[in-house]
DNA sequence: GTAGGGTTAG
């Protein structure tokens, strides 16, 4: 037994055979482990994994601290629980006390550094790599991943280079890093490069091609690997992922060829099944959804019906389909059949009845629900303030910080919206006499900000401060974006600070998309620029866009460009973008320029939405 | 117990 060890010891330092490897070690190191360890230790280890992977964490912390005995195995698999729930400080806290630390710790460690946005904690996990004793392909293969992931391809192609043994995981890493940036150029070239690919390979270009609208390509280089491959099995993913983004477009017809490309066979037949390339679940789960985006749910409900192994995806998809068109009975219905519903089908279900116009049905199942999330809050949220319960909505945001959850861009926009109705906002407010905390405050300094009442806000803002309400990182949002509508620059730049010093908050995204919104808005561009470099956070739409308008205003097109660009990126079927763009080269003249936007829009099949115009703006 | 890839809800 140990000799064999030794042999696929030495055959993972070489990085031969990944996969057989993986598995073979997996099953001898139970074996060997189940040997070596007490039986008792090696139960309650199994159990402590069990209880992470169905999401029981204080359980498994509760059985972790009552154990006597421990070893590696158990601060390990203690230590995976916070990593994946992004717990870094407590996941920080474990490796500290492990007694003895192996490889496995390390990588821990470091992936949870590196699953982590912002630069600090990608410095902190490169730190990490360079310290540790011994690293092993995972150790790399997580730092090349974890720079691909936030977008630093230098460091992570500098290391690349640099590993003993480059394999397939990290190749694949840098693909979908490549991806994530738009360079298709260098992730189709690098795939080709592969010596020995594997499905993931494939699969990682397919999704990252398909993110950045370019369908023709992923059309071409799936087909190009299904020449001649007998062994197909592997491509059914791939051909799933194509379908689906054919149905992100509305292509249907597209998708549905390649849908009937795959083998028509459902059903076990015997031996070795899952290796033939035919259709499976998530097959016919994405073409359900190509019919139910384009609202032909008959359609979708044809395939619904062929089906002869569901799982909870497809029930939900189906479910959706219905609450986009209204019907809520049909919806209702498969909620009640289907087996055992998740999270997001009780989501579906909440904002169904919540948009169409059912509240009491929407608060009902809510309340029954047994694993709210933040989507939960935001659905039910959103159906108040579109039904003009705006009291509700703003009684459900404060019960919702109240229970912990942490409102979001889209939480914020519903009540933001609520305060619609400004006057009768600032009835309620005045009239709330015990229920006036720091949440109701936002709502209403919120309310005024969204409706450009800069000074309204500020005031407010001034006179919480005096009455010694704490304001919090929402607060700041609200005040920012009064100064950003007021056209406050120094006003805006002077909150920021003192948010940062005075009150020890630090800026999420949102401020500094604000910030930006502020600088753009007023013309100051360069320094809206240097503000977004400066960030430790990946900008989003919401930066992008704050500075595209500023551009738009000011009619600075090489900044423009830049923004446009980065929001066709992140969200390539949004028509706004290009519009934009569009309009501002025709304003100027540079009428090859504006054509080029025109045909990359067509190339990339976005339809112009009713709203934009080509000649206005 | 650690690294790369496919479908669904606000």
């Amino acid at each position: 037994m140990a000799a064999l060890y030794g042999v696929l010891r030495k055959l993972k330092s070489r990085n031969i055979l990944q996969f057989p490897y993986i598995s073979c070690c997996r099953s001898l190191a139970s074996v060997t482990t189940a040997h070596k360890t007490p039986p008792l230790l090696y139960h309650a280890n199994k159990k402590i994994s069990h209880l992470i992977r169905t999401g029981r964490l204080s359980e498994a912390r509760a059985l972790f601290d009552s154990m006597n005995q421990r070893n590696t195995v158990t601060w390990n698999s203690m230590m995976s629980g916070y990593v994946h729930r992004r717990e870094i400080a407590k996941a920080r806290q474990l490796f500290d006390q492990i007694p003895q630390r192996d490889i496995v710790s390390w990588n821990l460690i470091i992936s949870a550094y590196f699953s982590c946005r912002g630069s600090r904690y990608v410095e902190e996990g490169r730190k990490l790599f360079d310290e540790m004793p011994e690293r092993d392909c995972v150790s790399w293969n997580t730092v090349i991943s974890g720079y691909a992931k936030n977008g630093r391809m230098k460091e992570a192609l500098k290391l690349f280079d640099a590993m003993p043994d480059p394999n397939v995981v990290s190749s694949n890493a840098l693909i979908t890093g490549f991806l994530l940036n738009g360079d298709v150029d260098s992730a189709v070239q690098l795939f080709r490069r592969i010596p020995v690919r594997d499905s993931a390979s494939l699969n990682a270009l397919m999704s990252g091609l398909v993110r950045n609208g370019e369908l023709d390509v992923a059309a071409r280089i799936l087909h190009e690997c299904g020449e001649g491959n007998d062994g197909k099995g592997d491509l059914v993913a791939a051909y799933n992922t194509l379908i689906a983004g054919y149905g992100q477009k509305g292509m249907v017809e597209e998708a549905r060829c390649l849908f009937d490309e795959i083998p028509d066979y459902q059903g076990e037949d015997g031996n070795k099944s899952e290796r033939r390339f035919r259709r499976n679940v998530v097959s016919w789960n994405s073409m359900m959804m190509c019919y139910v985006k384009t609202g032909d749910i008959v359609s979708a409900r044809e395939l619904f019906d062929r089906m002869i192994e569901r799982d909870t995806c497809s029930w939900n998809t189906m479910i959706s389909g219905y609450v986009q068109v209204s019907e809520m009975k049909e919806a209702s219905k498969l909620f009640m059949e289907m087996p055992s519903p998740d999270t997001l089908s009780w989501n579906s279900i909440i904002s169904g009845y919540a948009q169409n116009g059912d509240l009491g049905l929407a608060k009902d199942f809510f309340l029954r629900m047994p694993n709210k999330n933040l989507i939960s809050w935001n659905s039910v949220i959103a159906g108040y303030e579109k039904n003009e319960n705006y009291n509700g909505a703003i009684e459900l945001f404060s019960q919702m910080q109240l229970e912990g959850e942490r409102p979001d861009r889209h939480t914020l926009s519903s009540i933001l919206s609520v305060c619609g109705a400004i006057a009768d906002a600032c009835i309620v407010f005045n009239e709330m006499k015990l229920y006036k905390d720091v949440i109701t405050w936002n709502a209403m300094i919120g309310g005024y900000a969204f409706h450009g009442l800069a000074s309204e806000a500020l005031e407010l803002f001034k006179l919480m401060q005096r009455l010694k309400i704490h304001p919090t990182y929402i607060t700041f949002i609200s005040v920012l974006n009064a100064c950003a509508h007021a056209g406050l620059v120094e006003e805006g730049r002077r909150q920021f600070n003192s948010m940062i010093k005075d009150y020890g908050i630090e800026p999420q995204i949102e401020h500094f998309a604000s910030l930006v919104d502020i600088l753009a808005r007023q013309g100051q561009l360069q320094e809206a620029m240097d503000v977004i470099n400066s960030m430790l956070f990946k900008p989003d739409k919401a930066v992008w866009g704050a500075l595209l308008g500023g551009c738009r205003v000011h009619n600075n097109v090489e900044f423009a460009k830049v923004a446009a660009e980065a929001l066709i990126r992140l969200e390539p079927e949004s028509s706004a973008p290009y519009v934009l763009l569009y309009n501002m080269y025709a304003n100027l003249g540079q009428w090859d320029d504006a054509e080029r936007v025109r045909v990359l829009m067509e190339k990339n099949n976005v339809k112009k939405q009713t709203g934009y115009s080509w000649v206005d703006s």
